[in-house]
DNA sequence: GCTCTGATTACGGAAACCCGTAAGGTTTAT
DNA sequence: ATAAACCTTACGGGTTTCCGTAATCAGAGC
């Protein structure tokens, strides 16, 4: 079993709560942190010390971000972390259940797990490290369940610019002149309004308001 | 001090690390659910049976509600226990920072005391718990200083329903219409856009997508 | 009664969005 | 090499939003 892990989380009552399940399951070593640059630090020190974490468990949404951080994610954790130790096992312990989101995590993360925040995930976490140490992938039940359902978004850089754009409140005309000036094609008014009308039709808005909304609730911005 | 607390509290390891805390810090009996329609019935059961709660500690954001229960939102818990009960102390439990939808909690729902999801937030709701027994409300630190900094919105049922309509896609002529078929006033076309204008220049709003996107951030809708 | 104020409504023109059509350009397949 | 498919751009006209001005209406205070 794993001899040494790491848990990044910000909430301590959910750091207490999940330590106790853990050391109760396990006998590794388990050291807490509840900022994500030090999680970092940490991970380094470790390492450097030829005395590595074998498994870090994060969560994705940190309130709490040291002064001088360039750390200030779960996400920019796991990346740097991942950077740093590429053997380094890593589990996503978040509340974030939102398909896209969640995709985009483990596709692009390259995460070994991802446990629900939910009634039954500290045992979830166990079967989840259980599982991960075995060298599979370990998802939170309900999770699998809705990415199957989802047939993971067409939507690309270019698409996630122009909602971003649109809303800061940015007018398709801004958007089209802000490209021609960067170089990038397309940058047409045309073109700008053929790929917002496409997104509309996708994600079944009725106008760019009920768009922004929608992608919002999405997580898409 | 008190004799009975409920915990309502979704996540399994919130839910066991602040019982862990809170019972060597007091003798109280302390009973948890995870589903908040089943903290109402327990609420109504020993209040029944002579035997009521003294506080009951809730989050707001619950995923989990069984079928048929008719509360499915901290909130709609606070209501209903507080209708019940009304001498129930009660205090929130919550990663919900936004001043908006915090000031929303304190003015409408009557609540003892509102404890943030953070680093310290076992301990503050110890400080939270002996705080309300001596008969004062309790604010974590950071969200009484937060609540200081936003002078409260004057934003009324009509802004939110005008918002509301925009993001799910309505024209303004449609939302004009609308209101002047349910013989509500103001219904014209030209007070919509005087009251979209007032929010747009409130918010700073460059125009309706961006109107969406900030309502949407702040929790307005 | 009267004015003053604020809210509602009406109107008009400019800007932005919406939507279809079509021309020009690039990539792919044959 | 050529056609087909696709993408980008251009353009025109209808709708909606944007924004200023002004008329109408209701209530408060004197």
């Amino acid at each position: 079993m794993f001899r040494k892990v790491l848990l990044a989380e910000d909430v301590d009552s959910i750091s207490i709560g999940l330590a106790n399940t853990l050391n109760k399951a396990f006998s590794f070593q388990l050291d807490q942190t509840t900022l994500c640059d030090r999680a970092f630090l940490k991970i380094r020190k470790e390492l450097q010390d030829q005395k590595p974490y074998d498994l870090l468990i994060t969560d994705l949404n940190f309130r709490n971000t040291s002064s001088n951080g360039s750390i200030t994610s779960g996400e920019a954790l796991l990346r740097e972390a991942k950077a740093l130790q590429p053997n380094l096992n890593t589990i996503i312990y978040s509340i974030e259940d939102r398909p896209y989101r969640v995709r985009e995590c483990l596709d692009e993360l390259g995460v070994n797990g991802y446990v629900l925040k939910g009634p039954d995930s500290a045992l979830q976490m166990i079967h989840a490290i259980e599982t991960v140490y075995q060298g599979e992938a370990y998802l939170s039940p309900d999770l699998s369940q809705a990415l199957q359902q989802e047939p993971g978004l067409d939507i690309d850089d270019f698409d996630l610019m122009l909602l971003r754009d649109l809303a800061e409140g940015y007018s398709q005309a801004d958007i089209s002149r802000k490209l021609s000036k960067k170089g990038v094609v397309p940058s047409s008014l045309s073109s700008i309004e053929k790929r917002i009308n496409r997104l509309k039709e996708y994600l079944m808005a009725r106008n760019i308001p009920n768009l922004i909304a929608i992608a919002k609730d999405m997580g898409l911005i």
